[in-house]
DNA sequence: CAACATGTTGCGTAATAAGCAACACTTTTC
DNA sequence: GAAAAGTGTTGCTTATTACGCAACATGTTG
C-alpha cells in the first residue's frame, strides 16, 4: 500500500520538520509533484490527524494524534506502571529520571521524572535522543545481538559532543561492557558536563523494551562518587524488572 | 487519495476501540476484505505509526504518534500557555480545571490540573466528552453560529445522565443563554452529582478555540452557593483572554 | 480431530493516484 | 508598481496500484 506508507512518511517528516509542514516541502522530500503533495495531506487532514492552519496554509499535527497516544501511553502497561516508581526514584537520586524506548538509531523519551536538585537536565516528552550517544540508548542496545547493531548503524555515527562514540566497533565494545555491568553509561557523550547512566527492561508479554536512565551534571560528584545513584538505579532494576517479569532482572 | 482516508478511518476506530485493533474487526467496519484491512494496517505500521503486538497480532498505537502529539502540544500556544494558569485556577477553587477543545460533536481534553479536595473528578488527557452534555462543550459551541451547530447534531443527541439535553432547540436555547451568561453550565447533564462550568477562548493568531472548565460534586456546595467559583473562573476568564488577545474578553 | 476463525500471501482486473497543465493567489525582486 | 517567482489547489488522462478472490498457515473452539 504504497500511497499509506507515503502519507506515513509525511507524518515521519512533518515531526522531523519542527511539527509544521508545507505542501512544497512535502512534495520534494517525497518526490512526488505538488498536487499529489497537496492532496496526500488534505486526505490526512480530513480525519484530524493534521490540520491545516487557515492563516499560513501550513499542516500541523491534530487532534487525533493526541489521542492516539493517549491510547499508546493507556497500552502500554510498562510506562505506566513505571510512572510512580520512576517518581520515587527521582526522590531518592534527586537527578532527573528518564523513560524511553529504541526507534530506529534514536531513543524517544515517553516519561520524565524530575528529581529535587535546583539544577536539572530534561526533555520534553516526544523529545528523541541519538541512541549511540544515550545511555538509554546503549542499554536498549545491549538487548539486541551486534549485527543487528551492526545493520542499524549503516551510517556514520554522529558526534554529538567531544566524547560521543563515532566509530560502530567502539559502541559495540562499549554495548558489550554494557551486558557485563548490568548498566549503560553515557559520559558527557550527549550533553558536555552531563554524565547519565540507565537500564533496559523487556516487557515478556507484550514484547517490547523500555529504558529508565539517571542523569546529572558531573559537578554534582565533584571529589565524591557516584556510587550511590548507580545503587539506586539497580536497586530499582531489580525491584521494578522482577515485578513486571523480566527474567533478566528476576533474580 | 481514498486509501489514505480510509487509513485515518481506520486510526480513528483504534481509538474508538480502546486502542487495540483486530485486522477482522478493521475490514468489517470499513467494509473492506480481511486481505485490504490487513495491508492497510501493516502500511500504517510501517512507519511506526501504529504497531502490531508480537503476541496477540493486535494493532495499537506507535511511537510516532507520541511524536506527533508531541508537535502538536508544541505549537499549541494557548495549551502551553495555559498551563500554569489553570494551575492556579485550581487552587484558587481546590477543584479540577479541565483544558479542551471541540472536535465534532465531542470535547476532546488536552489538560487537567488536579484541585486540592480529596475527592475530584479527572480524566485522562485525550478522553472525549459528548459537547452536548459538557460544559466545555457548550462553551465551545455558543462561538458558532445556530445554522452550524444544527448541522453538526443532524443525529439525535445521546442520553448520558437524566439531565442531558436530548433536543436540539432545548440545546440551542442553552447555548444561546451561555452567550449571555459568558459561561456555560453543565448541571449534572454529564455525571450524577456533579456540575461543571466553564469559558471559550478564541487564538486570534491560529483560529483556534480552547475551552477551561472547573467541575465539582454538588455536595461540596451543600447548603452554600458556588458563586466563588464562578467568580474565580470569570477572573481567569479575563485575565488570560486578554492576554493571548481574545477580543471577547479583552473588555 | 474436525470445524471454525484468524491473519497473511499470489494473481488478474478494476479502481485510483500521479503527472501535466492551468488557475488563483501571495511574496519577491527589480 | 509591474514583473517574476513561488505557493497551494483543481480538471483531465494514463499508468499505477489497490481491491477482491482464492489458497494457505496458524491458532481456537466444540
Amino acid at each position: 500500500m504504497k500511497s499509506i506508507e507515503k502519507a506515513v512518511s509525511a507524518l515521519q517528516l512533518l515531526v522531523n520538520s519542527g511539527g509544521e509542514l508545507r505542501v512544497g516541502e512535502t512534495s520534494r522530500h517525497l518526490k512526488v509533484t505538488r498536487s499529489s503533495a497537496s492532496r496526500l495531506l488534505a486526505s490526512l487532514a480530513s480525519g484530524g490527524l493534521i490540520e491545516q492552519d487557515p492563516a499560513t496554509q501550513r499542516y500541523r499535527a491534530g487532534i487525533l494524534a493526541v489521542q492516539l497516544a493517549a491510547s499508546f501511553h493507556r497500552n502500554f502497561d510498562l510506562v505506566e506502571q513505571a510512572q510512580k516508581e520512576m517518581e520515587e526514584l527521582a526522590r531518592q537520586t534527586e537527578h532527573t529520571v528518564w523513560l524511553g524506548v529504541l526507534s530506529g538509531t534514536e531513543v524517544v523519551v515517553l516519561k520524565t521524572a524530575r528529581g529535587s536538585q535546583p539544577i536539572q537536565f530534561t526533555v520534553e516528552p516526544g523529545h528523541r535522543l541519538p541512541a549511540h550517544a544515550a545511555a538509554m540508548g546503549k542499554a536498549l542496545l545491549a538487548v539486541k545481538p551486534d549485527a543487528e547493531i551492526r545493520s542499524l548503524f549503516a551510517a556514520a555515527l554522529d558526534p554529538v559532543t567531544k566524547q560521543t562514540l563515532v566509530s560502530i566497533d567502539d559502541l559495540l565494545r562499549e554495548v558489550a561492557m554494557s551486558r557485563l555491568r548490568g548498566y549503560a553509561i553515557s559520559n558527557q557523550e550527549l550533553f558536555d558536563g552531563v554524565k547519565a547512566i540507565s537500564v533496559a527492561f523487556e516487557d515478556p508479554h507484550k514484547g517490547m523494551n523500555i529504558a529508565i536512565s539517571v542523569s546529572y551534571p558531573l559537578f554534582a560528584f565533584e571529589g565524591g562518587s557516584d556510587q550511590p545513584v548507580v545503587d539506586a538505579l539497580l536497586l530499582f532494576a531489580h525491584h521494578f524488572g522482577s515485578r513486571i517479569g523480566d527474567k533478566r532482572w528476576t533474580k
